[in-house]
DNA sequence: TGTACATCAGTGAACGCGCGTTCACTGATGTAC
DNA sequence: TGTACATCAGTGAACGCGCGTTCACTGATGTAC
């Protein structure tokens, strides 16, 4: 069963593969069906179009990045305990699928602008419990949003620095210097 | 003469404007030419093809971000008042032409993997500038890339929250914050 | 001032190509009796 | 055990479309005499 996933899956693996190698637009459905070992129209089998294909690898594993992160947002304890859990949980999840972490960089700016604003998401999580922190006085009150995109960038570059090769370790190897970081920036 | 810029610099203007409003493999020659007044052929008088007009736009405006990033590492005395000759730099490009600066970071992932490393890019001028200044103490020692990822990180994420609206001032306005933050991971 | 000619930015029409997608069909597999 | 039939993942061939690009041509502008 789990030796070998059924052709979804397998057409989700490959597509993000090709995706992240070469850029979404240079992948044709073709040349999924080829990396499967399949032709381009059994595709159309089990997605009904190469837009829902891509749109499903994005938002689903967007949503559960967000649904991980808000788990970690409501560690019990003072915002530096579920800052520190945040930034566990992002390493973890790079380290668990690093060629889905790598998707989402390099692809979100092509949906970054038709993601739901409705809090779940990972930016959006993270934009509250800053907020929140400044609220309750445990870190300085400042520009809540600017802190939070300071914090996702601590530890996004360096994924994209990995990601091109500037980085040999992965994230889960840097967990302590990034949370360390973090704290620096909301001390 | 100013006041109408040649054919050729109109186009990259527009080009650049279709690219950031909608992702590079978006738009077509017929687009641009469209948001020029001109039709498709026209543009061939200017540029040999349209992967040259997307590289002259990328990479000129990118080696420019090194040149003067360079300099502002040059400042004279600690490495803290070369940060923040840097931070303030970036923060001034912004402001300079954000329609620039947001297409490089949009584009950027198309490009990255050919920029050449030869020391005079954007990101390999903070990392070195980094790494020096933890040769000479100035620094706490530790993983130069690491901290140099993050002072990019800490600037260009809230670039990219400016640019989907998360944020709404520029990062000129934002420059002493962000001095401050870059300051606080270095510390 | 008037005429003939050179220059050159811009264009209409057309090209070959690879794309996403459709659809009638194939051929292996499992089931009924 | 053997035969007839249903199921269904997968395919070959074809479609219409928009793309980047080419090229012979147009028509306005400037110059020479």
């Amino acid at each position: 069963m789990q030796d070998t996933p059924g052709p979804k899956e397998r057409i989700k693996r490959e597509a993000m593969r090709l995706f992240v190698d070469h850029g979404v637009d240079a992948v044709s459905m073709r040349d999924i069906a080829d990396a499967v070992g399949l032709k381009a129209p059994s595709l159309y089998a089990h997605f009904p179009s190469r837009e829902e294909l891509i749109g499903d690898l994005f938002y689903a594993s967007y949503a559960e990045y967000g649904r991980r992160l808000a788990d970690a947002a409501a560690t019990p304890g003072r915002f530096q305990r579920q800052l520190e859990a945040m930034v566990r949980v992002i390493c973890a999840l790079h380290a668990e699928d690093e060629l889905l972490f790598n998707f989402l960089l390099l692809t979100q700016h092509g949906f970054l602008r038709q993601v739901p604003r409705d809090g779940r998401n990972p930016v959006e999580v993270i934009c509250r419990s800053v907020a929140a922190a400044m609220q309750a006085g445990e870190i300085p009150r400042g520009n809540a949003t600017l802190v939070a995109g300071a914090i996702i960038g601590i530890i996004v570059q360096p994924a994209t620095f990995k990601l091109y090769g500037r980085l040999n370790e992965g994230l889960a190897d840097l967990a302590d210097d990034l949370v360390a970081l973090c704290l620096k920036v909301v001390s």
